[in-house]
DNA sequence: ATTGTTATTGAACGTTGTATAATTATAGTG
DNA sequence: CACTATAATTATACAACGTTCAATAACAAT
């Protein structure tokens, strides 16, 4: 019951990952299968193999539209401000993780065998190229030192951001996610005189 | 061919977990499996069954180990130094984290499907507290904003020690985990005058 | 000895990732 | 239009996994 009309090549890959994004929104990254995507779109394992390659590939591609999407909700998110851009790029880092807590998570629950590929490491990069240069029309501080700013202070968000997740930070009350964010920034960022 | 007096149930606990962390050090814990496990022991998958319950448990059991040793190592890192205990705790919590990167991971890569029990979340809330307690002897600040301060440092440590291990942070250059913990701590801390 | 209890096993079930041979649909060619 | 080559899709198979449970073995008590 071949169907090779039905979608090309790229629709289909289209159509896999928007079931792979689905299932993992529904039940979370634990849950997720191969066969599970497969059922979905109306086609077998095989086929996501054919296309894909591997799983591990298949999931690098999930992974990188939820990179895609949280890459752009930042932009948007500090697109026209001209002052605090760098609490509000810290807001929606938080943001779009408690709002996808399951897509989100599986950016960093996914351990893959192989080494990652350098054009999904460019995706990654580009978030702290992002918070550099919000830094540097912020700070008035050598390059070196902006660099460095921006890695503590995007590694200090995330790590907000995956105990607030995780839950291992509401067992110890006073402040949110976002009171932290706000704390970190403040200590961290000496705002331009 | 069943056992009885070989092993009490207590000692068959004790190997089973330490079966279980060595697999993880060797393999990883993706590698990771009850059956792994109960070969290395010279037992059945049931009887793990029988003596943890479930996987979850088991898993659970292994973790809260790799946290007492965590934990142990960095109370021996502050043990008698009067000055610089905070930077002695991150640097701790990095070198073992870098030490045991397949237990540390594991912490964090297992997400139990029950909710976490009491006596588990008791062990991740010790090290709030051993930051506290650091943090309220190094600054005169009120007791609100020294919890503060500790979670936004435990959380910016942690998240230092995530992107460094995850390789996410050397794909960008200048500054090690460590001289980003510093650079956290530094800014974030305001020495007792 | 016999019994009751309990640890341990072995086997089974459903599901997973992965590989491959067998099918089927299409494109190309005469 | 018929025939063939090519490529997509499926069906099937395999080993390993988590999990359960009846059967079995070993022990304690009487």
């Amino acid at each position: 019951m071949a169907r090779r009309s039905d979608h090309t090549r790229d629709e289909l890959k289209e159509l896999a990952i928007a079931a792979g994004c689905a299932l993992i929104v529904e039940k979370g990254f634990a849950q997720f299968s191969a066969r599970g995507v497969a059922g979905r779109i109306g086609y077998t394992v095989g086929t996501l193999y054919n296309v894909f390659g591997s799983l591990d590939e298949f999931i690098l591609c999930l992974n990188a539209r939820t990179l895609d999407a949280w890459y752009d909700y930042l932009c948007a998110a500090i697109d026209g401000a001209k002052s605090g851009q760098l609490l509000k790029l810290a807001m929606a880092y938080i943001n779009f993780a408690q709002q996808h807590v399951n897509l989100w998570s599986a950016l960093f629950l996914h351990q893959s065998e192989q080494e990652v590929p350098d054009w999904y490491k460019a995706k990654t990069r580009r978030f702290f190229d992002l918070v550099e240069s919000v830094l540097a029309g912020q700070s008035n501080e050598d390059e070196k030192t902006i660099r460095i700013q921006a890695k503590t202070l995007w590694a200090g968000i995330h790590g907000i951001c995956v105990l607030s997740l995780g839950n291992q930070l509401a067992q110890v009350d006073a402040g949110s996610a976002e009171t932290l964010a706000r704390h970190l920034i403040e200590a961290l960022v000496v705002e331009k005189d």
